[in-house]
DNA sequence: ACTATCGGGACGACCCGTTTTT
DNA sequence: AAAAACGGGTCGTCCCGATAGT
């Protein structure tokens, strides 16, 4: 058998990185295929839906990506607020190292598409919830009890996500590190760290 | 001097409103001029840098706004935890009754045009900024510490902001109600409310 | 390969004849698309360089016409200086039979262009250059020495090429037909006609 | 009284540089009250006529300014061949001084607007025809019978248009001093010089 | 299965020459 | 004499489908 071009997951991947930094409707397909390198003519028979599809496709990538990335954090790290002290260093550091480009890889498309495009919305939110339900059940495990550890992952997600807006704003990622700080107290607090 | 036309903010206030919901990329000089009643022979008499400007001039416009909300509601409120638990509401009510489509003036398009345009990124800097400041400084007034006052502010002002996110995604506006309250707990121990 | 459209030669031919009568900006695409029947839709696939890229081809097309006719006209007739008067007549009945609308194919652009579009530029110069070139070698043919016939064949094109300009502004092909006598009279007693 | 505004002559003079350069259509008022430094108010009480009336006076003047120039050249010259070849000069150093961006006010205009505005074409032809005229009127005054003398002109006039199109393609001035010589041999010869 | 060529039609921002008002 | 305001047009680009070849 021959084998399976790559042009899709090659799409995907492209799409995800233009789209945190500057949205859905300001990225052309043309962009993305060049970026990625996959042919022009084959698009619509990898993503029959269009551009919506690729978008949300890839919003679901983006958002598996960020939760395994927490996933380890969270596996390497002695307390939950310690986890969420070195997720928001690696958050911090690629905001720096991509000059302030590449943040949330569903922050922008998210607001940007909520009104617009359910498809791409639904998957914003399967993500923002897949690393709430990460978080939370973390916080289960370490005593927490349920319905606090929800709203205490919501509030630490949330946080992260408010200071990456306000960080690209500024392109200064010290208020990432200066409010995990505080986020990480009151999380340790509540496990009894 | 010739007679005046009121072409100007109605477009500004337009502008606002659309960007906030869809983007910049997404919102046609077109739709901004049917929907202001501008006539379109006089936009670039009127802002002369084009849409980037008049975008400028929105998010600065919707930062006042804001602020003046903000300023509205702390002078009301015996704490600044009351405060922010006040503005939440003031959010969570004014996203439901768009239907989820009005949230943060500033948040989308600042995600969306960061990397993009330094002159709307700086509008929608200096609008954090003012935010936080006026926060910051009622808690100082209430006998929180300058540096702990900042951060605090920063992380009120994130987690709604966050929180905001999060509910366009998912459609429900629940998790800012959820989340002001321990923010509000936080912010009324530091000034031993 | 897929099926092959005629709507780039189309276009490019409908382009030169709307060059010369009006000039380069003065000349629209819808305009050109229009006359041509060429489809919009894949007008930057034909031309991905743009209107530019457009009229570059036109003036090289219109110079390769025009090149055509002077060969033609050097082959049928007896002198060199035969040749400019039949050549000459040729012109000015164009000029008479389209109102005074197509003269040269590549002045009007070259001049408007020249100090605008360097590709443009380029192609107008490589067509006056294949017409003196080929003028000229017919007059070393005719036993003129190498550097005197570059120089007759030049002021011959000159010649004709200011006639034109003349002949459009007092709107009267006489002047064309009144200095290829004096032009062809030169010639023939340079190759001793 | 109040001194008279000079936005006339100077919007006029702005006018003629940039046609020449750029042609009618290309030539947009805010260029042309910009370089000119003539304010923008008050344009269409200088020229009711519009942009058309406008570029018709800049070539009428352009015109003046060239017949002035041949004028002084015909004083200063012994014979009308001299002329000639001094005339040449004088446009082949303008080319090269102006980075082959100002050859003949009229021409570019003219081929442009030759089939588009009648008071624009009837300009362009009043001022060749005041140019041919002055020339054969030396010839004239030389000897040359009348008839011949305006081919004669004509023809000189000619060749320099068509060398000054030429030249700007080719950006090389060469060609016009090449011709100016063979051109002035021919007057020379018809004067008895 | 996969990819290239081409067409469609709407919309993008920007800029044009002009008129109205003072 | 000039500032303010205006309606219409520019080229370019958009995402997508239809069709045909490898």
């Amino acid at each position: 058998m021959p084998r399976r071009s790559d042009a899709r997951p090659r799409a995907i991947r492209a799409t995800s990185v233009l789209l945190q930094r500057q949205g859905y409707a300001a990225t052309g397909l043309e962009e993305i295929l060049t970026t990625s390198g996959a042919p022009k003519g084959s698009f619509y028979f990898h993503f029959p839906g269009g551009k919506e599809q690729l978008a949300t496709e890839a919003l679901t990538e983006g958002g598996h990506a960020v939760r395994e990335a927490l996933h380890a954090v969270l596996d390497g790290a002695a307390t939950s607020g310690e986890a969420v002290r070195r997720f928001a260093e690696l958050e911090a550091r690629q905001l720096e190292r991509s000059r302030f480009e590449r943040g949330c890889p569903i922050a922008t498309v998210a607001l940007e598409m909520a009104s617009r495009s359910d498809s791409v919305r639904r998957a914003a939110d399967a993500a923002f919830e897949s690393w709430v339900a990460l978080l939370a059940s973390r916080l289960v495990d370490d005593g927490v009890p349920r319905a606090d550890a929800r709203v205490l992952a919501q509030w630490a997600i949330a946080t992260l996500e408010g200071a990456l807006v306000l960080a690209r704003a500024s392109r200064d990622a010290a208020i990432i590190r200066a409010l995990a700080e505080p986020m990480a107290t009151v999380l340790d607090a509540a496990t009894g760290g």
